[in-house]
DNA sequence: CAGGATCCCTACGGATACTG
DNA sequence: CAGTATCCGTAGGGATCCTG
């Protein structure tokens, strides 16, 4: 009948500034904060609020290297990749709409 | 590699208050605006403003009739279908991952 | 009935500066 | 490097009042 409460917090995060980007970015294998945004184009303060959610949605995975300098590393996750590929079934439904008219 | 723009738009509408909701309502079959209101405890003007969203990206068809009272009805059209089916999936992803802990 | 216009409050997100 | 803290502008949405 509605939309559970899951499915909508995934809805609203997917909906935020860079938030597709970044998890296009991670489907194409594990990636570190700077990559991340010096690809994307996203101030630290909003990369760090989209990598936070996904990793409280289970998303994604942090991992923290005690290095010098630091390193982080972010990974998607199962649930991760399945968002992903749903994301991609979203394209497909509007193209071949798109193709009839 | 990225997301088409289509997508991020009906990503965008979809996070929105009570967008969801409509989609769903009108699921059911057609429904006029003060149904609609009545069922989804949406304001006026925020449900004026998703309808209007649904129709720009062609996920819904508005009816007026010219009586006395006015009568407006919304339907979904098949793209409209589609989404609402597509939205069913996510529940679907979210809800076996979380079998799976 | 089906909204549009207005006022107002809140949350998101950019820019910049600063730490562990 | 990988963030957090702060300041601040902009957009979303509630409440209320008004109209074709």
């Amino acid at each position: 009948m509605a939309l559970s409460k899951n499915a909508r917090k995934v809805l609203k995060v997917l909906a935020r500034r860079g938030a597709p980007e970044v998890l296009f970015a991670l489907g194409r294998g594990p990636a570190r904060f700077s990559d991340l945004q010096a690809h994307l184009h996203l101030s630290p303060r909003t990369l760090a609020e989209r990598l936070r959610e996904y990793h409280v949605l289970g998303l994604v995975v942090r991992r923290a290297f005690s290095e010098v300098p630091p390193r982080v590393e972010y990974t998607l996750t199962a649930r991760g990749k399945r968002v992903l590929d749903f994301l991609q079934v979203l394209e497909e439904i509007l193209d071949s709409e798109e193709v009839k008219r």
